[in-house]
RNA sequence: GGCCCGUUGGUCAAGCGGUCAAGACAUCGCCCUUUCACGGCGAAGACAGGGGUUCGAUUCCCCUACGGGUCACCA
């Protein structure tokens, strides 16, 4: 017999926006088929006709295909084991479970709602355990009949062992063994003929040949009813890979509340899809050796479940805004650009030299695409800075100095044949040189008078660059004239 | 509350009986430098507590504490 294919599935709910949790839980189902040859199958669970958001699954389509997940089988491509919405297979849930109650391993349950109800409302006032009582689990034939006859709705319910433990084995967490007394007779078909996710996930994990049971380990507790679902119908029961939990940074589970959790939010806030993909792949999971960059086809090699590990993983922005930064450093200009164009200042965008100045100098000092605007801000306005900004210890600039460096350079600049960095840089340099001053103390003023601002990305040179011939002069005239004005109100110093 | 799982620096995280307990982010310092960054070098910082087992426990077992998950006709 021959080892069968590795096949995991991502079946997420379309009922809303798609978190790192869930990523992070379809970015590993990915990983280990692809690390282990095998196909990623994409489900969509939409069982719950109330929950149900519109939209949701184009989020879930879009976010795949950004970061660049592809699934082999899935809605919209199809594959052999279709159709891969529940929502299209409801007849197949009837039937499976209908078998179940033929072989004594389900039964039907007319209990209406306030019934339960009540049962829930004792069990909550003395503490005891909650789960269904049993009452129609040994129901008289003829009682059954007269209720079907009579149309009284019912679920399917699953007949738990009374007595003895079942044990699961997890490929992370190892062998876990819960008591049979814990599990309730959970329903499996819905009295509107919907099944729950319980009963869907495993007749279609099963019809589908998936072979690894992915999931988030909140599905712990629950693998125990599964097992027993599995056996009952006497079904190959999967690998279970229980994923630990996404925490926020205060240690409670991921929620809005922690920032921006959805994949979309994070792209919108200036992140990568690639460092998205980078960051949560390290939660919950570590190489062999200490490397941490990893593309998503890097991972599909170094990926092993045996790397997973048991603990909850907190989210943490700092992390993520050093792996951003990591791959804007190291993605070339022309692809950056295409990336960040959107963010440039008007009189910037479009112009082929500025742009890709801007973008280069950019590229170390920026850990996400939306902190552009703001570092780039001087190119557009011409701040109401003090005249002490000239003064500057560490560059030995003054105002006397900067005074001179303008008053000498103004007329060396417009006078320079082209604006380009070389011919900027080699005429201030020179310059300097004239005037025996040190680098710093010519550039100083010149970065001063430009933009207003004692930090800008990139120095005094490129900041002329960005700014034009035109605009540049503008500004530096500015400058000279108002340190001139500042020296004739106090004349001798 | 019952049951299940977890617990190594602020965070992620190696470790799988013997280590001066890796590495990364963040923090701090120095160097480089036309500012700020980048980069380089360095510093500080951890095995939750208590019992065992063992020649020897971060590693194995038990208890406690803390954290999380789960107890639906939701997934």
């Amino acid at each position: 017999m021959t080892k069968p294919v590795v096949r995991t599935r991502f079946a997420p709910s379309p009922t809303g926006l798609m978190h790192v949790g869930n990523l992070r839980t379809a970015l590993f189902e990915y990983l280990i088929a692809r690390s282990l040859g095998g196909q990623f199958i994409l489900r969509i669970e939409d069982t719950d006709q109330e929950r149900l958001v519109a939209g949701a699954v184009d989020i879930i389509y879009s976010t795949l295909r950004e970061v660049g997940i592809e699934h082999d089988e899935g809605p919209d491509i199809g594959g052999p084991y279709g159709p891969y919405v529940q929502s299209e297979r409801i007849p197949l849930y009837r039937q499976y479970a209908e078998q179940l109650v033929d072989a004594g391993s389900a039964y039907r349950c007319f209990c209406s709602r306030e019934r339960l109800e009540q049962l829930r409302e004792q069990a909550a006032a003395n503490n005891s355990f909650g789960g269904y009582d049993g009452h129609c689990r040994d129901l008289p034939p003829a009682e059954i009949e007269e209720k079907l006859a009579a149309g009284v709705p019912y679920v399917i319910r699953q007949k738990m062992p009374r007595s003895g433990s079942t044990t699961f084995h997890d490929a992370v967490y190892g062998d876990i063994t819960v008591e049979n007394s814990e599990l309730e007779d959970q329903v499996l078909l819905k009295s509107d003929s919907f099944p729950t996710y319980n009963f869907a996930n495993v007749v279609d994990d099963h019809l589908m040949k998936i072979t690894h049971v992915v999931r988030g380990s909140e599905y712990l507790s629950s693998t125990p009813k599964y097992n027993l679902l599995y056996d009952a119908f006497g079904w190959e029961i999967p690998t279970y890979v229980h994923l630990p939990l996404i925490l926020g940074a205060d240690g409670q589970k991921l929620s809005k509340r922690h920032g921006s959790t959805g994949y979309h939010d994070l792209v919108r806030e200036g992140y990568l899809p690639e460092s998205i993909v980078n960051m949560i792949a390290l939660l919950g999971w570590s190489a062999k050796d200490t490397r941490e960059i990893f593309s998503l086809a890097e991972l599909s090699e170094a990926f092993a479940v045996e790397g997973i590990s048991k603990s909850p993983a907190i989210f943490d922005y700092n992390k993520l805004d050093w792996f951003n930064a990591e791959y804007i450093k190291a993605m070339p200009t022309p692809e950056l650009l295409a990336r960040a164009r959107g963010f440039l200042p008007a009189t910037i965008a479009g112009e082929a030299v500025k742009e890709e100045l801007a973008v280069e100098i950019l590229k170390p000092r920026i850990n996400r695409l939306t902190e552009i605007p703001e570092r780039l801000a001087f190119v557009e306005d011409l701040a109401d800075y003090p005249l002490s900004l000239f003064e500057n210890k560490k560059s030995k600039s003054t105002l006397d100095s900067a005074a001179t460096v303008l008053d000498v350079l103004i007329p060396k600049l417009a006078a320079l044949p082209a604006w380009d960095r070389t011919l900027l840089h080699d005429c201030v340099m020179a310059e300097a040189g004239a005037l025996d001053l040190k680098t710093g103390t010519v550039m100083w003023p010149l970065r001063i008078a430009a933009s207003g601002r004692e930090v800008t990305p990139g120095g005094a040179i490129e900041v002329l660059v960005l700014l034009g011939r035109e605009e540049s002069l503008r500004r530096l005239e500015i400058g000279r004239q108002r340190l001139a004005d500042s020296r004739s109100q106090q004349p001798e110093s």
